[in-house]
DNA sequence: ACAAGTACTTACCCTAAAGTATGTATAAAA
DNA sequence: TTTTATACATACTTTAGGGTAAGTACTTGT
């Protein structure tokens, strides 16, 4: 018979890691599948709430809006309303958010350099990327 | 009444978003919480199992080998067993693992950027980063 | 003889995240 | 006048990931 095992305090440990892991401080504002390819298309400059929508066809509106209101709550995302009827909604990136670019820009260039090995295809490649010439 | 819309074929969306978005590309392998903190952990070099587990002390065993296990699939780390017991397991990044490299160098210094601004600090800087003088 | 360490596996449970399907206000266009 | 469009909100259900607890096989150290 083995002992009871002691990984009891998780709650208490994530915050050492989190202390002494700088890549866990950035998936507790990042984390999760969508929030990235949510900034990526934002890179290339302010955007309509319904143009980030159709840039993004899989995800449903609920799951949108919901991490949209973390991003922004979390300081990487800016939203402008004009009090217009319909309404009028832009997202853009803070300058913390901009920050993020060579994290994107990295991740870009793995996916083409990996999906070349293994046969994917991209429509949009790097030379389209938003902001691959300056400072990135 | 509203009518029913059509957010239907999430399942094809994710495909044509995949095709269309580098970033989706990585996500998908290494989207969620633990993965980018255990490519981190192996950045140094190989890592005994055990090593790698007390580096992430707030991960449990279950979630840690199979987050492992996935990691090995998709080609981005590398297990060695050694027949000898009690056994001996090393774990290291592959070749396509390594080219994650400047994505996780970029998540770093975006996590000591952004704390110096919000008063957060890690033991580890950014001298002691793996891989900080080389090909990043 | 018994505990301890290694690298796992398995069964069960629980919750947070995500998906489904609606509703809402307003005004201009058809 | 019905439709369309915008930018959401909300109730309800499902799922996947993660957490808890324990087991296993084998050997070295005490």
């Amino acid at each position: 018979m083995a002992r009871i095992k002691e990984q009891s305090t998780i709650q208490e440990n994530k915050r050492s890691a989190f202390e002494e892991c700088p890549v866990t401080y950035v998936m507790e504002k990042i984390g999760g599948y969508w929030k990235p390819i949510i900034l990526f298309q934002l890179l290339s400059g302010s955007k309509r709430y319904s143009d980030v929508r159709r840039a993004i066809p899989a995800i449903t509106e609920k799951v949108l809006i919901q991490q949209l209101k973390q991003l922004e709550a979390d300081g990487l995302v800016q939203r402008k309303a004009m009090p217009v009827v319909p309404p009028h909604v832009t997202y853009s990136l803070t300058k913390t958010g901009m920050r993020l670019k060579p994290v994107l820009y990295a991740m870009a260039v793995w996916a083409v350099d990996d999906s070349k090995e293994h046969g994917a295809v991209f429509r949009r490649n790097l030379k389209n990327f938003p902001g691959a010439n300056d400072n990135a």
